[in-house]
DNA sequence: GTCCAGGGCCTAC
DNA sequence: GTAGGCCATGGA
């Protein structure tokens, strides 16, 4: 039985060996937003492609996108993948926020966490990840995102099981951590850090990890 | 050329 | 209810 002082001690590793992370890479709340839609299931980069693309046309802003259509939109993105889906979803939020907000992130934010939380997963597009991600990194909630790596990192330390739901992830880490939004904020920063510098998939650089001791590494199965 | 990257929806069994 | 296909770019 993994306790919260383990996972609490995983975490004081990473941040011994990173730092903090000042996690996520985005000036305002909306700009996180639209970053997490965009980042759906593709490396940050191609993400931030997408992003500066938005900028460029002066439309990396949720009024903005609102007042495009979804054709004009799906062009800029297109180095994020799957950019007509995400050009609808970036809408979909648009619209929801003019609709029932005024256009107002802040109002939508101060929603308690859990109708916050229903409301934006009820937009088609918006799953736990992305949804989580938004209420963390932009709205300050205190909720633990889990992700690819979140998964790999912690079934590799063989805390976790591959078929463990999202759910079941969340659960894990929220019912035994203090409810801390900093420290959700920094510790998932940190996964994906070590997710993208070291923890790959194929061909882990094991040798620069922090948690190399406690973890079963590459030999064992994928992922 | 092949594989992989921070999801989520839809369909078929 | 769940596995598997679909979406469909860019870098290593």
């Amino acid at each position: 039985m993994t306790t919260g002082a383990q996972i609490l001690s995983i975490y004081q590793a990473l941040l011994s060996a990173f730092g903090h992370r000042r996690w996520w890479p985005a000036d305002t709340a909306e700009e996180v937003v639209i970053g997490a839609i965009l980042a759906q299931n593709v490396a940050w980069e191609n993400a931030h492609k997408a992003i500066e693309a938005l900028n460029q046309q002066r439309l990396l802003s949720l009024p903005a996108i609102h007042q495009t259509d979804t054709a004009d939109l799906a062009p800029l993105i297109r180095s994020s993948r799957f950019f007509n889906q995400k050009a609808e979803r970036l809408k979909n939020f648009a619209i929801l926020l003019f609709d029932q907000f005024d256009g107002d992130l802040t109002a939508l934010f101060s929603l308690d966490l859990a109708t916050a939380r229903k409301s934006l997963l009820n937009l088609k597009g918006f799953g736990p990840e992305t949804v989580d991600s938004i209420l963390l990194y932009a709205a300050g909630k205190p909720i633990f995102v889990i992700d690819a790596y979140t998964r790999r990192i912690f079934e590799r330390l063989k805390m976790t099981a591959s078929d463990w739901s999202y759910q079941s992830y969340q659960d894990f880490f929220m019912s035994r951590l203090p409810r801390d939004p900093a420290l959700f904020n920094d510790y998932h920063a940190q996964i994906v850090y070590l997710g993208n510098q070291i923890c790959k998939k194929k061909r882990p650089l094991c040798e620069r990890c922090p948690l190399e001791n406690q973890c079963s590494g590459p030999m064992e199965s994928l992922p």
